[in-house]
RNA sequence: GGCCGCGUGGUGGAACGGUAGACACAGCAGACUUAAAAUCUGCUUCUGGGAAACCGGAGUGCCGGUUCGAGUCCGGCCGCGGCCACCA
């Protein structure tokens, strides 16, 4: 009986040769049957596959397979999303060119996929650090420029200390870089935008539409976006009091409900107002730049101090002239969001009443909530923002929030100062542009001159690609494109003078936000995309991937698409119509006596229940269990996918990532699970064999009867295909999992 | 602070508003083995009674509501997790 085993080892490679041969998953852009696109996103070429990629890609082949045995074209492509930090930090550390680092990593992890055995089309393969695919990213962002999509403008950047650069304000993560984990500072630089706010409104409003998003990230992108109504009101300053006779200054308001409990006005330290006044003000200034100091720690934002400084500025009330307003500089008003100014009622927003009761500057309730008698309605530390009526608010009083905001909107826009309306309305996005300038060297070039004459060029379209030079060295941090000897210098396309080449290289997340296009026809040397299979393919049915992209990638894809469409790549402007975020591979964490953490593949675990402990396997040195945690190189709880599917063979692997836990929650990887798993392909295995013995053996086939156990057979696959069917479609895999076992019992 | 999600056996988790705990893991008992591994069979929410087959009671974080019927729907608490966060 020894021989009566299923040998994953010698089977895989044997049937994953030959699908190779046949190139079974070859997928044909002139098939005529129904399309689908499922689409995992694709790995960072880091150097291994690691068990999230298991899950991932695990779940997408199911899909994927699923979809083709009902009859489906189905496109099912995988690349590398290439450029990136990683690979220049290797080149510091190792001396490796990131290239050549890059390349093998890429070579190292498809053989690891392959031996996963997953149904992908090999032929479509990209990588993003290919000039092949970010030469058409170069035509796309002098496209984007054309139509007024791409903008160079001086703006307060994130600087990265550690990894000299800037980064999104998404890459911010609690002040610190997201990769670096350095602590974040403002800097003030030249940097290139991708205009997406542009489309706040249309990203923000296409979210409604996005049904088979899950929930959870349609409420992060809508916030991310934070969209606010309200009200722009021009402040009329006292000139007597300003520093260059300023005359007004404006906020934006979302309770112009609540004006007649005005006390101060507060401007950012970066407001040009401060700055002037600070000018005659050295007591401001230093104020001011106390302000910027504070301004990038995050962690402190919290637990800091409300702090304001009075410029000695008045503002007057919009509805009585009489009515003067200190103006203060304070530490808790940013400079971009609205006008980077506000005017504060106290009585009604925490951080202002805070900041009041800090001056001494009172507060008056406006709003009364209701059940309350507005006589003794009174605010001391806690300030009110729930409903009510309007009170000490002269014509506004008995009004509700909503009556007081229309009234105040609708007489502030017909009142006139200097021939222009004194306040109109107004909506803010939070989104600010996508600053994409990033001073490293292993990313996209962005193919622009600077010309001394001609200002800045676009590199002409027949230059391109703008390839990255190899040649180039990694001995100081900075960016190496900067000091190469002559990469930089290139004659200007227009007046032929001596001109610099643009160093800045885009951000890796341009690099993915478009790929899932370029996979639907990767041949095409003549445009980003094959406008035919572009819009055939898209959008992608079902993309599968981690929660941590619901902001970033996926909200600059969407944009990306829509500035595909403006500029003729492509003609639609939602590129996932489905979407699946998986949850992480976790493991429990060992500990050794000595403090250090221990590897899953070090230790050996038995008994179960209460009786379960842990030792090294070297050396029997007993190990400390602790929790449960995602499977990172620090805790050291990775377990290899090679050394599992090396033991256990890829189906095991895959059939443990998908059983047990429901895919959107993180699964436990655990030891017992994986000898589950393996046992249940050997008995499948088996049962097949068997099913495959009766079948032969039977002399004349004849259809079973009512009550014999074959009739009882059937019933029970058929009842399972169906549930299995249903459950897949709704990427229930581990229910799915459970039928196969219910039906295998 | 804001928004969102989740609380079901020893564990991971099932359950169109209709037999709670499918399926798996761990555990226990048995079969087969000289023995172990593997495999197969059975038991396994708690609790009272019974030698057993079985009979009864309670039970999905807590309190209340809607309903013939609630793990599921509604309201209020408590706890855990995630995301965002001086956004005016």
């Amino acid at each position: 009986m020894a021989t009566d085993r299923y040998n994953a080892r010698e089977a895989e490679p044997r049937w994953q040769k030959a699908w190779e041969e046949r190139g079974i998953f070859t997928t044909s852009n002139d098939d005529p049957r129904p399309k689908y696109y499922v689409l995992e996103m694709f790995p960072y070429p880091s150097g291994r596959i690691h068990m999230g990629h298991v899950r991932n890609y695990a779940m997408g082949d199911v899909v994927a397979r699923y979809k083709r045995a009902m009859g489906l074209n189905v496109l099912h492509p995988m690349g590398w999303d290439a450029f990136g930090m990683p690979a220049e930090n290797a080149a510091m550390e190792r001396k490796v060119h990131p290239k050549a680092w890059t390349y093998q990593n890429i070579a190292a992890m498809k053989a690891q996929l392959k031996s996963m055995g997953l149904s992908l089309d090999w032929t479509r393969e990209i990588a993003t650090c290919d000039s092949d695919y970010y030469k058409h990213q170069q035509k796309m962002f002098l496209d984007f420029w054309q139509a007024g999509l791409v903008e160079r403008k001086l703006g307060k950047v994130n600087w990265d200390p550690v990894d000299q650069t800037v980064l999104a304000n998404e890459q911010v993560i609690d002040g610190r870089g997201w990769r670096s984990d350095a602590i974040v500072v403002q800097r003030e630089m030249p940097q290139w935008y991708f205009a997406i706010t542009k489309f706040s409104e249309d990203l923000l409003q296409a979210i409604d539409r996005l049904d088979r998003w899950p929930e959870k990230v349609r409420v992060m992108q809508r916030n991310w976006i934070g969209r606010s109504e309200g009200l722009h009101v021009r402040f009329a300053l006292d000139p007597a009091t300003t520093p260059n006779r300023e005359t007004e200054l404006a906020v934006f308001t979302t309770r112009h409900d609540t004006l007649f409990g005005a006390k101060f006005m507060a401007l950012s330290a970066d407001h040009p107002l401060a700055a002037a006044a600070a000018a005659k003000n050295p007591a401001l200034a230093e104020f001011i730049a106390e302000c910027r100091r504070h301004g990038t720690a995050q962690q402190l934002i919290d637990t800091a101090e409300k702090l304001g400084f009075d410029t000695g500025m008045k503002a007057l009330h919009p509805f009585d002239p009489e009515w003067k307003l200190p103006v203060y500089v304070a530490n808790f008003i940013v400079m971009d969001y609205g006008t980077g100014a506000i005017f504060g009622c106290p009585a009604h927003d925490q951080r202002d009443l805070d900041f009041a009761n800090k001056y001494g500057l009172g507060n008056t309730p406006v709003v009364c909530p209701p059940g309350q008698d507005p006589k003794t309605f009174v605010i001391t530390d806690a300030a009110y923002d729930g409903d009510g009526r309007m009170i000490n608010s002269r014509f506004l009083d008995g009004m509700t929030i909503d009556e007081a905001k229309e009234e105040v909107a609708r007489r502030l826009e017909h009142t006139s100062r200097e021939g222009r309306p004194v306040a109109r309305r107004e909506v803010n996005f939070r989104l600010r542009d996508w600053g994409i300038s990033r001073q490293r060297y292993w990313g996209c070039p962005i193919p622009v001159i600077h010309c001394e004459q001609c200002g800045i060029v676009p590199v002409p379209e027949g230059d391109l690609p703008v390839k990255l030079p190899d040649d180039v060295d990694f001995d100081r941090p900075g960016n190496p494109l900067e000091r190469h000897p002559t990469w930089k210098h290139v004659a200007c396309p227009k007046c032929g003078a001596p001109a610099r080449r643009e160093t800045d290289t885009m951000d890796v997340f341009v690099d993915s936000s478009w790929y899932f296009a370029r996979f639907t026809d990767p041949w095409i040397t003549t445009a980003p995309t094959n406008r035919r299979q572009v819009d055939h393919w898209l959008p992608v049915d079902q993309y599968i991937g981690g929660v941590e992209h619901a902001i970033l990638h996926l909200l600059y894809s969407r944009f990306f698409t829509r500035a595909m469409k403006l500029t003729g790549h492509a003609g639609l402007d939602e590129p996932f119509a489905g979407l699946f975020t998986q949850g992480m591979v976790v493991h429990e964490t060992y500990r050794a006596a000595s403090g250090e953490w221990v590897m899953p593949a070090e230790v050996k675990v038995e008994g179960g229940g209460e009786a379960r402990r842990a030792t090294l396997l070297a050396s029997g040195e007993p190990v400390t269990i602790g929790p449960i945690e995602k499977m990172s190189k620090s805790k050291r709880n990775t377990v290899d996918p090679d050394d599992i599917i090396a033991s256990y063979g890829a189906d095991t692997a895959r059939w443990f990532m998908l059983s047990d836990s429901p895919p959107e929650r993180d699964v436990i990887w655990t030891e017992e699970g994986v000898q589950g798993a393996w046992r249940f392909v050997q008995r499948l295995w088996r049962l097949v064999r068997e099913a495959g013995e009766v079948a032969a053996a039977a002399d004349a086939p004849r259809p079973p009867r009512f009550g014999e156990p074959a009739l009882a057979l059937r019933k029970a696959a058929h009842r399972a295909l169906a549930h299995v069917s249903e459950d897949i479609e709704r990427l229930r895999f581990n229910v799915c999992v459970a039928h196969i076992y219910e039906f295998a019992n």
